[in-house]
DNA sequence: GCCAACGTTGGC
DNA sequence: GCCAACGTTGGC
């Protein structure tokens, strides 16, 4: 799958510009909105339902979303990115295209309005959670999917039948400081130990997904660490 | 740039 | 349906 990234503001309306990068991962189950459910699985194909199994089960009000802050070509066009990028949008809002993965797309279309998400930097120099973002608007069809030149382009996909959704998210603030990714890290391996909050945290144990929820309790803690000093 | 993790593809 | 080959993700 492709590498998250997402493109920018209004993507609905006007097919045209160029989308810039994309995130890389997302799915849901299959075509039409089926049911509201989460799932996750993983696979392709479509199937669905079983979701609840890891991960996630009920809808997860709270997610994480991948995408890369630092230059990188993929078909020649430049995937890159990040925070700053999304709040130099107009309305500081973008759309999340890219998502070539079938679990993350299940996850982007669980998403609902209004839910709120870790804006995470991915494949750089230091990569952890940059700030906040919200949904503005649920999954629809990812445009990128049927772009010829786009690097997450999919020649298998129908126009009546989309296989790749993207969403609308928002820019809501920066953290009060970067949170680093070595530092999540040191909290999962002792929560590992001591049954804390993020000893299931998605971020270490399915590792290649760029879309991923979070649960209450991952979420306060991760924001809780905001306040602390870097460990 | 290396490479481990892991998803996807395709032969059988 | 198994599984080896291959491609991608993404930390380091």
């Amino acid at each position: 799958m492709p590498r998250q990234r997402k493109r920018v503001s209004g993507c609905a309306p006007e097919p045209e510009m160029e989308a810039p990068s994309g995130k890389r991962t997302k799915a849901t189950k299959t075509e039409t909105l089926d049911k509201p459910v989460v799932e996750e699985k993983t696979a392709d194909s479509p199937k669905k339902d079983q979701a609840s199994k890891h991960c996630g089960n009920e809808p997860s009000a709270y997610w994480l979303m991948k995408s890369e802050p630092e230059s990188r070509l993929e078909k020649g066009i430049d995937v890159k990115f990040g925070i700053e990028d999304l709040k130099a949008q107009p309305k500081q809002t973008a759309c999340w295209d890219g998502v070539r993965n079938y679990q993350a797309r299940n996850f982007l279309r669980a998403m609902k309005l209004g839910e709120e998400a870790f804006f995470y930097h991915s494949n750089c120099k230091e990569p952890g959670i940059a700030g906040l973002m919200k949904i503005v608007k649920e999954a629809y069809p990812d445009h990128t999917q049927f772009e010829k030149d786009s690097p997450h382009y999919d020649p298998s996909s129908k126009k009546d039948n989309p296989k790749w959704s993207m969403v609308d998210v928002q820019f809501i603030r920066m953290t009060k400081r970067f949170i680093p990714l070595a530092e999540l890290k040191v909290h999962h391996q002792a929560h590992k130990a001591n049954g804390g909050p993020l000893q299931n945290m998605a971020l270490f144990t399915r590792q290649r997904l760029s879309v991923q929820p979070l649960t209450q309790g991952e979420f306060d803690f991760v924001l809780s660490l905001e306040d602390k000093k870097p460990s």
